[in-house]
DNA sequence: GTAATATATTTGTCATATCAAATATTGACA
DNA sequence: TGTCAATATTTGATATGACAAATATATTAC
């Protein structure tokens, strides 16, 4: 009997295509700082660059859960790489920023998050790569459409 | 100040579109049974129409760690959806089959688990499919190789 | 045939994902 | 102004993901 569901489509092809990449950063981060993870690299690399990003905005942008980012920023917290304060004018919101050991940490890893990006798309043309982000767009749109 | 990690690269792209995929997924399965998970359906699917296959096969095909296959049939035994026995052949390895329940429940989820998969890919050529493909077998060679 | 290896699965630990419900605060408006 | 709806975050429960180490069995090399 044939294999229906992993075969036939291309879906699998994007999780498979996703997994791989986020092994790949995982393995060449964790050379650099064992005790840090590929979702923690980005955490750390978005809030310094955007210091005025709120917990939400963070989220939607890493197309993350909220209370996923309470639980990493919070495990972070306990690490040493983030503080946190509350909004003064939104009491609801927090500030983010890094700490000196963040902002010593992410000087480390930020070569290896290029270098991670270049090396996973290395031999792709522009078009192809452009092609490959209309395609994955209509699918998200089909997915949330309804 | 920019956004630099977020929107420059395509492997966003890829994040967001499997990420949409499997909410979009989830909802119309959890409208058929509230208490399985896409995972869980699509691991029912692969069993049923290859009962031959081992966790391992099953783990390789789903490209999902098999410490993450061995508790999830642990769960869907608990739910009275399969059945586990040892291989006659090879005491390393079990078979897993598909209770009573289990097949019922296949039967109610098999159609969404097409059309969602239908949906998603709605409007898209075979060709463009086939392109979407072949570069995401390119990323992936990429982040396999080293 | 036994020792060394390889394979299939399990277990433990910690991180992340999803969903629902709870909290706190803000904003809208009758 | 007081109430209701919206927003930002947190907390709880359960599932999955990654990785290392343990266990059991099978296979290979000698």
């Amino acid at each position: 009997m044939k294999i229906e569901l992993s075969q036939n489509t291309v879906l699998y092809s994007i999780e498979e295509a996703i997994k791989s990449y986020r092994k790949f950063a995982g393995r060449n981060i964790k050379q650099i700082d064992k005790s840090i993870t590929v979702d923690q690299a980005i955490l750390l690399f978005l809030i310094h660059n955007n210091p005025e990003f709120t917990q939400k905005a963070v989220a939607d942008i890493l197309f993350k859960d909220y209370a996923s980012i309470t639980r990493m920023i919070e495990s972070m917290i306990q690490k040493k790489l983030l503080l946190r304060k509350p909004n003064k004018t939104d009491r609801r919101s927090n500030d983010i920023k890094l700490t000196e050991k963040g902002v010593e940490t992410l000087k480390e890893l930020q070569p290896v998050i290029i270098s991670n990006r270049q090396q996973a798309l290395g031999g792709l043309e522009k078009e192809e790569l452009e092609q490959l982000d209309s395609t994955l767009q209509k699918i998200i749109t089909n997915c949330k459409s309804e």
